[in-house]
RNA sequence: GCCCCCGUAGCUCAACGGACAGAGCAGCAGCCUUCUAAGCUGUUGGUUGUGGGUUCGAAUCCCGCCGGGGGCGCCA
């Protein structure tokens, strides 16, 4: 936020170094690591070394020279617009804000650029984030709430960072295991269905479960009991090929139960407050997907063992003249010429590239198809598709029970709305005690509020690749370092906001006259903390953009939280002594309200106003 | 056999190659007539799995080993 300042004083060092003859170009700035105290800080360990490597040392060992090079700069830089205090230490260079002038000017900025604070510079491409990619015939669990969450979360990080970002979900509606769940449905409960949307997904999961039970082979089987579940196999069999051949009744069939999971999932993704740009649907790209078969086979990149009964594959370690296997062997067309996941996956990605224009392309996809992505990447590559290198695969670790791995057929699945209302329920439970004048009906929005932020965050604030083993006590814990703990945050900044607005007590929200919110009084040491953290957030918004991690939104998020817990406490604001003091403290108040909704919304988490 | 991910406090997890490795939960001791106690303050708890290497400096980068998880030509 102080790139101006910045700059001049890395203008005077380097131009220092090189009156020197020190082997310093840049400069690496920090914050000062101390509590309390606020400023920023580099190091000449770099310069010391490199010089003592070019053998003009002089013998002084690396962190004595750092330090003596600090001391010289430290008198070169004399004073400095804005720098309080310059400090030369253990090779550090420490340079203190004076506090007063960066808290109004932080303060000022947040009060003008409203939601727009932290925004990044625009960054001049697309990016498209593929998630929410749930089979349909099967109900919503946790695990793809986690998926829903971390893409929605990346996407409006991408964007909010400066990308134009695009919103893509593609369910699988279509595969083995959706037949699987028509030819049961078809053979033991035609024309039967539940009325809710959030049942029908629930009970095609049973369905599912029960045919998986008849279609797996069991220990010590009878002859009767193979005979009727290889009938059964083929039953199933005999239901893809109609599929497959355009069947009308099958399709009917398949649409129906098709629109009852996509109805389910657009509820959720709406409870998610999650808005999709662009569907793409597995069935609707297996066809088109054909055709790059043959592309890849024109171009030599792909190898035909159709005549020798084998399939279509790409030879990938040997394309790139690997010797270890890396990439291995991938089949892009099954030897009866029906499409893969991988066939699927490459006609996407190339439509992707030349329908929507995509420079990036991001997939947030568990970690165990990590292997597919690398082969589709490389596979990209090889077609010489120049946005292969700017394909990612955002890979999470799945979600498990304290029981263990979730499983359809074991009937051990946390549904993501039996989650989802249990959160609710304990969010008004407790909120019955705080506010006992609300409304019904405002409280359970609210508690809603509360329950999906919990379980949001409990999704966010684990890096992605970590594995997460759901625990309900756990993830809708209310407490700590928690999704409802930011947002009690928010409250409370809200309430004094509220409150000074109640007592006639102006605010101002925005400032055309820099300088007027004036912090010309001795800080306390929780209001330093504080604005510093509010300075940050544009720099953890471009960390999490440019890395595409929201774990940085969420860790910073909490800091902040924290940070104004504190401060709340110990600082009084409407009953401070003078009224600048009071005014100054309200706009600081105001802005952390302002930064915190903003990095709430990037952590799709709303900010209730009261809880 | 090969590839990928992980190993940090009792538990769950953080930490752009930088200053004493930080939180939460759990435990212990305090704080509600004052802006909401979903909060605050204090405190207990560590040879960052292990052995080397690179570096002025390693939880972080490289190599070996141990332990856990995932994956590997016609599932998605």
């Amino acid at each position: 936020m102080f790139e101006n300042e910045q700059r001049a004083i890395e203008a005077k060092i380097i131009a220092f170094c090189r009156q020197q003859d020190l082997p310093l170009t840049t400069l690496k700035w920090q914050p000062i690591p101390f509590s309390g105290e606020w400023g920023m800080s580099t190091s000449f360990f770099q310069a010391a070394a490199d010089e003592a490597r070019a053998g003009r040392g002089q013998g002084i060992p690396v962190p004595q020279r750092a330090q003596q090079i600090a001391e010289q700069v430290k008198v070169q830089i004399g004073s400095a617009a804005g720098i309080s205090r310059i400090e030369a230490v253990k090779g550090y260079l420490n340079l203190y804000f004076a506090p007063g002038e960066y808290a109004a000017r932080v303060v000022h900025t947040i009060l003008q650029k409203g939601a727009d604070f932290g925004r990044g510079v625009p960054k001049n491409e697309r990016v498209m984030v593929e998630y929410a990619q749930p089979n349909t015939h099967h109900s919503f669990h946790i695990g793809h709430a986690r998926n829903a969450l971390l893409g929605e979360s990346l996407a409006r990080i991408t964007e909010f960072g400066g990308f134009e970002t695009i919103r893509a979900s593609y369910p699988g509606d279509i595969g083995l295991g959706v037949i699987t769940v028509l030819w049961a449905y078809e053979k033991f409960y035609k024309g039967q269905q539940p009325s809710d949307i959030h049942e029908r997904g629930q009970w095609l999961l049973k369905i599912y479960a029960e045919a998986t039970r008849l279609l797996s082979e069991k220990e010590n089987e009878t002859p009767a009991e193979k005979a009727q579940r290889e009938a059964y196999e083929a039953e199933r069999r005999e239901m893809y090929r109609k599929w497959d051949a355009g069947d009308a009744g099958v399709r009917a069939l398949w649409q129906e139960t098709r629109e009852w999971s996509l109805e389910e999932l657009r509820a959720i993704l709406a409870i998610l407050d999650i808005q999709i740009d662009v569907w793409f649907f597995e069935s609707e790209v297996d066809e088109p997907s054909k055709a790059i078969v043959n592309e890849l086979l024109e171009r030599g990149i792909a190898e035909d063992e159709r005549p020798q009964g084998g399939p279509v594959i790409v030879k990938i370690d040997e394309k790139l003249g690997l010797t270890k296997e890396k990439y291995r062997t991938a089949v892009i067309l099954r030897n009866d010429g029906t499409t893969l996941y991988l066939t699927k996956d490459l006609a996407l990605a190339k439509q992707k590239f030349e329908q929507y224009h995509v420079d990036r392309s991001l997939y947030v996809v568990d970690n165990r198809q990590s292997l597919h992505f690398q082969q589709v990447f490389k596979i990209l590559e090889l077609w010489g598709f120049p946005q292969a290198s700017k394909c990612y695969h955002l890979a999470y670790g799945f979600v498990s029970l304290p029981e263990g791995a979730m499983s359809a057929r074991k009937g051990r699945v946390a549904l993501f709305k039996d989650v989802a209302d249990e959160a609710e329920r304990r969010a008004l439970a407790a909120m019955t005690e705080r506010t006992p004048d609300m409304s019904m009906e405002k409280k359970r929005e609210i508690a809603r509020q509360i329950g999906l932020g919990a379980l949001a965050y409990a999704m966010l604030s684990v890096d992605n690749n970590k594995d997460i083993i759901f625990d309900v006590d756990e993830a809708l814990n209310f407490d700590g370092h928690t999704g409802p703990y930011i947002q009690n945050a928010y409250v409370r900044a809200n309430s004094i906001l509220k409150k000074a607005q109640a007592e006639g007590i102006q605010v101002q929200r925005e400032t055309s006259t820099p300088g007027i919110t004036a912090f010309e009084y001795a800080l306390t040491k929780h209001e330093i903390e504080l604005v510093e953290q509010l300075s940050r957030f544009p720099a953890a918004v471009e960390q999490a953009a440019q890395e595409y991690r929201p774990l940085v939104i969420a860790t910073y998020a909490y800091d902040l939280a924290n940070v104004f817990h504190s401060f709340y406490h110990s600082v009084p604001v409407l009953q401070a002594e003078g009224a600048q003091t009071q005014a100054a403290r309200l706009q600081l108040v105001a802005a952390t309200r302002q930064v915190l909704s903003n990095a709430l919304r990037l952590l799709v988490i709303q900010a209730p106003e009261v809880m």
